[in-house]
DNA sequence: ATGCATAATTATGAATTCAAAACCCACCGG
DNA sequence: CCGGTGGGTTTTGAATTCATAATTATGCAT
């Protein structure tokens, strides 16, 4: 994300340009660059373009992207505060290295924030909003096959059910934790029993929510997470260190 | 605050410059800029020399400070994606102000945080780190009686006992959390009595943490912020509950 | 005088330029 | 053979310049 009220992430993804160059439909609507930047960087880290660990080169982006490096290095700062990146003084910025124990540590985190949400969701949500959270989820259940769509279509139910729960802090912060989760490699490479045992989860917890039982919907979610990071955990090595750099958290906005 | 690793907040307030220029002790260990311009930033913000709402004029702060436009523009994308600041396309940036409804969710969101940290540094803390936590409890017994110290002590008590807890995820966003928590003149404004009774809640949290019994550490470290909320309640604008943290699933779990 | 169109001013967003630290590598002395 | 030293190159950090959107002020017509 960036920040809450000019947040409005969107397109970059959907444009597909050549190789290089920002788009500049110019004149109207347009936003500032570096945040347009900071999501393309995201997208590249994600997408492991850009090496956990490695260092970034200013000049090769710039040239990449087609802008200066005052846009850059603005996008930099925000993504080195949001974790994402590493600034060494001097030396430039890194792709941050999220170590397994880092995993392990965001899990507990995610679990303690959204079980907190769920339960709230439990307790105060509209029926409206219930329903909406029930269509996002018979979606997951048509899913099932599409791991892509799948994670998606999981990610969209877990931060609607954070929108529903009213507080843009811990969206904020569940976001920004969610995508330091997505620099781990071993997050997203669960085994393939892992996408049925999360539909069930899910079907639980939704029950839960529908009954109104916001207690049960709290330890669902522990539950669900507790389970998510037992099956990361695809190979136990012991005292493994592997971060090179690991590093910050996120932040939270404001009105 | 800023990043993790490049941290080091430090120092700013301690100099004394007559009205602008920033510290340039030349050439050696120096970081980068734009990381004092942004913490002088919050300490204006917090002094409310800034005010909540209010525009940011950067060719003043520029001519203030001594320095040009990019560093100061750095900083206020570094405070945005905090929460501190609130940034406008094409018009500028502006110092976040936070409602009431907004200070309940942030407590809310504290306790959840805190009290986890606090159920595990009473299940994992060595002899030793209990011994430092206990230290600075005791200094805060000693300062029931100096406002502006006691402020301090017990701010570092909780981020001591955050550090405790080793998660440096959930430390950042709460170093975060409490920053915006200081953008409200309301939250730091806790009556007379307030103290006392927040001294009392402090002992009997340290008692439960020596006694290694997790679970009432974070009922008690829930309960610390359900006071301390009510007591921000100055002013109890109309029907608003806030009961929101009393019903908080009060999770323990340690593993 | 009031309201709208347009020109002048101001501030933001981004590129470019400039200074200085870090890096690289060859060279020199022990 | 190794480690340290010096110069040249690269890259970061920050100031400055440039372009354009937004705001304010001005003028004209009704």
């Amino acid at each position: 994300m960036v920040s809450p009220l000019w947040s409005a992430d969107s397109e970059w993804n959907a444009i597909a340009v050549p190789a290089a160059e920002l788009s500049s439909p110019v004149g109207l609507n347009r936003r500032p660059l570096y945040q347009d930047v900071a999501e393309r960087l995201r997208q590249q880290i994600f997408a492991r373009e850009l090496e956990p660990g490695g260092w970034i080169d200013e000049m090769k982006l710039c040239a990449d992207y087609g802008i200066s490096r005052t846009p850059l290095r603005e996008a930099l700062k925000v993504l080195a505060v949001e974790g994402l990146v590493t600034m060494k003084a001097r030396r430039g910025a890194y792709v941050s290295d999220v170590s397994r124990d880092d995993v392990a540590k965001v899990y507990r985190l995610l679990a303690l924030l959204e079980a907190d949400a769920a339960a709230q969701v439990a307790a105060d949500a509209t029926a409206e909003e219930i329903a909406q959270l029930k269509a996002l989820h018979q979606k997951l259940e048509k899913q099932i096959r599409q791991r892509e769509a799948f994670f998606a279509t999981n990610e969209a139910f877990h931060m609607q059910l954070l929108a529903i729960a009213r507080n843009r802090w811990r969206e904020q912060i569940v976001a920004d934790l969610r995508k330091v989760m997505k620099l781990n490699r071993h997050h997203s490479l669960f085994k393939k029993g892992r996408l049925v045992e999360s539909l069930e989860e899910h079907r639980a917890l939704m029950a839960a929510i529908e009954a109104r039982d916001a207690k049960a919907a709290s330890r669902l979610m522990h539950e669900h997470f507790a389970n998510g990071l037992a099956a990361a955990s695809w190979l136990r090595v012991k005292g493994e260190s592997l971060g090179v750099l690991s590093r910050s958290p996120g932040k939270a906005r404001s009105a």
